[in-house]
RNA sequence: GCGCCCAUAGCUCAGUUGGAUAGAGCAUCUGCCUUCUAAGCAGAGGGUCGCAGGUUCGAAUCCUGCUGGGCGUACCA
């Protein structure tokens, strides 16, 4: 039987519940064992369907029924009169037909908890030795073309997830990387360059946003690529232009890569997503990093040279399964191209070297220069040569997680066999290829955003977002549009300050996107759905805000009145008996509780729609008990005092889930 | 062709440990603002979990086959 938690990664801090459930798995592991004879690695809670049926609940007693032929109710009774004396356990019950169910001991669970979370741990306890630092690659949006709603799914994936990670108590480095000498890129550049026929200084002058006029340029190219055969050999002359560098070309290149880049930044930073380092592929280039990979794989067979068929004068890896004698014309088919015959190289080759550096295993480093951004974080960018400031120890990673869409996995996958290859087998385990589904827009959608579609089109369930056709929503408009909407709620409410309107319009707006884009698990094709997108009621990030906020308000108004609320490591009289006979108040704080748990799942399953799952019915239980409970106008101070602390403590968990959602708690809806 | 993924309420999705009566939101209908803000709450209707077998005390979940759809299999990424 499965552990609850799977297979554990090494994190810094336990869940509180977890160590409950831990001393109860290791009694109950033992007398199954004295019992029964029976030895199983772990066991798997499940929580029960209601709150008065208790907290935790093991199935066991089914599976040992089986095995010591008697009736699984009885086997329960057994077992739970050897779990009734642990700490933290108040009673034992069997239910169901075999269910052993456990109710806590709700003072004082409600009490650690209130004490965990004024020392801002939100109920983790610390467990000695983190393991070694993680990288996190996310966003890597082609440096050629504003961003679009899929490289938003994608940032907040990974923002996410760094979040959790460093919740739990990881280093994690966060790493957004830059394909700035990249097909992509030359594309827009001989759109530039060839087809409107503009020097450098031309296209610095060019105002505006212009990652908006890229988009529209590269949409262009694949036209002018089609209009002649000279045309489309500017594509592999500019690619090879733009990787050698020191020509004109390069530099147009960069200065388009980087003001895409700055384009980029700007619009993460709108939706609250930061970086680390922004390693560039030039200084893959550049500084050998991809000849020392190069030459390491030739010396270990990993690549070969072809003189004939169609990948004749290309460098290719063989990636069948198990290497065969097979003739010429079989085998090519399993050949995936490193280096092309005009001597460039593909991503997957750079990324290859790229991956060796994230562990330290290729015996090179970049250079660094500071990266200037206003966010008071501070960024870093890989540089031919540095800037004398002292660079963190960028790179040297146990563990790297690669956020990509699924449609990546095939040369994800050559990226590890590559590693494997070079006898690094511990650091491909490590390279962990998050992937998740692409974003797409639905036929009416686009009819909606005015795009055409063929006929063929039309009949599909959903259509990809590309970037060369144009076709795509992009990230900067949608914001707008949810800025725009969000205000008008906020005025239809409140008269506030333009200022002020604006910055809670603004986290309302990023609450709606990033919960959005969160929700679904990862293999789920969003088809995007605007109306959908732009909603602020129902399972939204919103929803959630306001929540908070009401919690917010109360000690808002409480401290207006003069009052204190009441502190969160105090003694509490009177609050076992009060949560005793409060099953519903009891499940609300239960379910804060449950809060670093569900990180904790995360951090091993990656979907973080179950953190927006989980701030959502704790906000739904929230506004349950505040329809149900006017705190204020409470009589009895005893009672209110309680009041007040489940308020208090749900209202922090539900902080704390939203800024790993990466959404702000505004000052009022 | 081969590989991977998906199919659950009218719509969009959860249900990643095989467990208790399959859940949310949207939409529809009925109620609730003199209150710590109605971006909210309460209630109603709505299901052959694609189909057919199998394993199991127990299957939406695991296995096999089938049907329908998506993605990948580029000298793009």
């Amino acid at each position: 039987m499965p552990s609850l938690y799977g297979k554990q990664i090494t994190d810094g801090k336990t869940p509180m519940l977890l160590t409950i459930t831990r001393n109860l798995e290791k009694t109950l592991l033992r007398s199954i064992s004295e019992r029964y004879g029976i030895r199983y690695d772990s066991l798997s809670y499940t929580v029960p369907p209601k709150i008065e049926l208790g907290e935790l609940a093991l199935p066991v007693a089914f599976d040992l029924a089986r095995r010591v032929r008697r009736p699984p109710a009885q086997i329960a009774g057994e077992l739970a009169s050897d779990a009734g004396r642990l700490p933290g356990i108040g009673r034992v019950e069997v239910a169901g037909g075999g269910y052993l169910n456990f109710h806590l001991d709700r003072g004082a669970l409600a009490r650690d908890l209130a004490r965990s979370i004024g020392r801002e741990r939100f109920g983790c306890e610390t467990d000695p030795g983190p393991g070694g630092k993680i990288i996190v690659e996310h966003t890597n949006i082609n440096p050629n073309k504003a961003a679009h709603i899929g490289h938003l799914r994608n940032a907040t994936l990974g923002d996410s997830f760094v979040r959790c990670l460093r919740f739990l108590g990881r280093e994690v480095e966060v790493q957004n990387y830059l394909d700035n000498t990249g097909v992509q890129v030359a594309d827009v550049v001989v759109g530039l360059e060839r087809m409107q026929n503009r020097t450098l200084e031309e296209v610095a002058a060019i105002g505006g946003k212009f990652d908006y006029v890229c988009w529209d340029v590269y949409a262009q190219v694949s036209d002018f690529y089609q209009r002649s055969e000279e045309n489309k050999q500017w594509r592999s002359r500019t690619l090879q232009a733009v990787e050698a560098g020191g020509n004109p070309t390069a530099e147009l290149a960069q200065h388009v890569a980087m003001r895409i880049v700055d384009a980029h930044l700007a619009t993460m930073e709108r939706i609250n997503v930061r970086y680390d380092l922004l390693p560039r592929e030039s200084e893959i280039l550049h500084l050998h990093f991809w000849d020392t990979a190069f030459r390491l794989l030739k010396e270990r067979g990993a690549v070969y040279y072809v003189d004939e068929g169609k990948n004749r004068g290309c460098w290719v890896m063989n990636t069948a399964e198990a290497p065969v004698e097979a003739p010429r014309a079989e085998s090519e088919d399993d050949e995936k191209i490193i280096v092309r015959s005009d001597g460039t190289v593909t991503y997957v080759g750079k990324d290859i070297a790229y991956q060796l550096w994230k562990f330290g295993m290729l015996g090179l480093d970049f250079q660094y220069r500071k990266y200037p951004r206003e966010t008071g974080h501070p960024l870093w960018i890989t540089a031919a040569e540095g800037d004398g400031a002292d660079a963190p120890r960028f790179g040297h990673a146990e563990r790297v997680y690669n956020v990509i869409d699924s449609r990546q996995a095939y040369l994800q996958s050559i990226v590890v066999q590559g590693l494997r290859a070079l006898g690094y087998t511990a650091q491909a385990d490590n390279s962990i290829h998050f992937s998740y589904e692409m974003v797409a827009l639905t036929p009416a959608c686009c009819d909606e955003l005015g795009f055409p579609l063929t006929e063929q089109d039309r009949k599909r369930p959903y259509v990809e977002v590309s970037g060369r056709k144009g076709l795509g929503v992009k990230a900067d408009d949608l914001l707008d549009a949810l800025e725009l909407k969000a205000l008008g709620e906020v005025r239809a409410r409140h008269s506030l300050p333009e200022e002020e309107a604006r910055r809670i319009a603004r986290a309302i707006a990023v609450g709606a996107l990033r919960y959005f884009l969160l929700r679904f698990s990862r293999n789920t094709v969003i088809a995007f759905d605007l109306r959908e997108a732009l909603s602020f009621d129902g399972e939204t990030g919103p929803y959630v805000q306001y929540a908070a906020v009401r919690a917010g308000n109360i000690f808002r108004k409480l401290e207006e009145s003069g009052e204190k609320a009441p502190p969160l490591e105090g003694a509490h009289p009177g609050l076992d008996a009060f949560l005793e006979e409060n099953d519903e108040i009891w499940d609300l704080v239960c379910q804060a509780a449950r809060f670093p748990e569900i990180v904790r799942q995360i951090s091993q399953n990656l979907e973080l729609g179950q953190l927006c799952k989980y701030a959502f019915s704790l906000a739904q239980k929230f506004n349950l008990f505040y329809h149900k409970h006017h705190i204020l106008s409470e009589a009895d101070p005893l009672r209110k005092g309680h009041l007040l602390l489940v308020v208090d403590l749900v209202r922090r968990q539900l902080e704390k889930a939203l800024d790993l959602l990466g959404c702000e708690v505004p000052a009022r809806m």
